[in-house]
DNA sequence: ATTGGAATGGGTCGAAAGACCCATTAAGTT
DNA sequence: AACTTAATGGGTCTTTCGACCCATTCCAAT
């Protein structure tokens, strides 16, 4: 992975919209670039946008999910969200073009991995669990990748606020040499070249979350 | 401000709940402690987690929101959220013991907002613009707030990766002694001795949020 | 068995950072 | 007119950091 999976939502309830612009944003490799309220603002928000895949709940006042995708040409990978569990409109919504049909049930890690899935261009009514699986976890970059444990750990006092390698080695019971060592290592592997960019780095990757 | 505000949310669908929870967390005086799917998982998590604030969805399968409140007692300031712009149960709400009733459709800092004036007493249901206004924005601990301009840009650098002294002096066409003299400031009222400290405070403080 | 990586540790050295003192200017405030 | 504060800048000094070289031990995979 390289570059964030760009994601435009359409949805008629602000709060909705609010709320998973910051659960998806939160995560490393999808970022909102755009949301609209009313359906009708659809087709103009994608054509500037250029979405990798477009996020759709399909009641909408006005103008509903389906008709509005309808309209656009080409349609990004789409999903259609729903309140409803079973809903009579999954059919459609595949006629309509679109590549998945997901329920506001789900927990949005599920959400996110339908995204990813969508993204490298399954079809999410084809797709069983182990497909889905497959895109469960965030695409690290690569060199994010590859940090080593220990080197995580000190990262983690890091972002804990524990700075200088006198507390780091008393943190990990280690000597300040081989604290320096795992930074370099760590710098390397970001990018970066000191403390705080590391920190920044780390919160931007979402290392921070799985602690 | 000293301790954020505890909040519990009740919604029967997980993707609100996951993405509330992102967007209420990631302001610095508001903390998601808990959320639950199902009315009747209600009382029994506010029992546990003694919340400041309680959001419930009327729309609730099985238990709804109204009747999940009433069996709580003591209740804490308790707003209620519907998906209907116009809804029938506001009053019906306020004598269950709610202190506001609001629509989905509005933006999550208005909520926000919301759920600060309910945490410090106020009845929403009475409550005009002007009061809502005075909550409007996250209440900063006393140190973050005397964060000058000129410091700001300083941070925002720093957040932004650009963290030697040499560049962040480039950027903002300033000398590296003025530099220096800002961010020795920055330490003193955030508390910190180190960039790599300050870039972690900065962003608990959600300083970062408003560039 | 040997290779490779992870984790631990050492040493050196120049550059950078942070702590301390200070002054000047401009813009508000009282 | 006197005062405060923000923003700019200077100087000095000590500590720390980061870059570069290295070795040892252990474990797991080949």
């Amino acid at each position: 992975m390289s570059q964030p999976i760009r994601v435009v939502i359409a949805d008629d309830h602000q709060l909705m919209l609010d709320g998973l612009r910051q659960g998806l944003d939160s995560l490393p490799d999808i970022h909102v670039v755009g949301t609209v309220v009313d359906g009708s603002e659809l087709p103009a928000e994608v054509e500037s946008k250029r979405p990798d895949v477009l996020l759709v709940d399909v009641e909408m006042p006005k103008v509903t999910g389906l008709s509005a995708i309808s309209k656009i040409e080409p349609l990004p990978p789409t999903i259609i969200v729903t309140m409803h569990a079973a809903d009579e409109y999954a059919a459609t919504a595949r006629e309509a073009g679109a590549r998945g049909f997901l329920s506001k049930g789900l927990p949005l890690p599920d959400l996110a991995a339908a995204i990813r899935a969508a993204a490298a261009g399954h079809d999410l009514y084809e797709a069983d669990e182990a497909v889905l699986a497959r895109y469960a976890t965030p695409t690290l970059s690569t060199r994010a990748e590859s940090i080593t444990d220990r080197e995580r750990d000190v990262l983690r006092c890091l972002v804990q606020g524990i700075s200088s390698t006198d507390d780091i080695a008393d943190e990990l019971y280690i000597s300040q040499k081989t604290v320096k060592n795992h930074l370099a290592s760590i710098y390397e592997k970001l990018g970066v070249n000191d403390r705080a960019q590391a920190v920044v780095e780390a919160m931007k990757l979402g290392l921070d979350r799985d602690w």
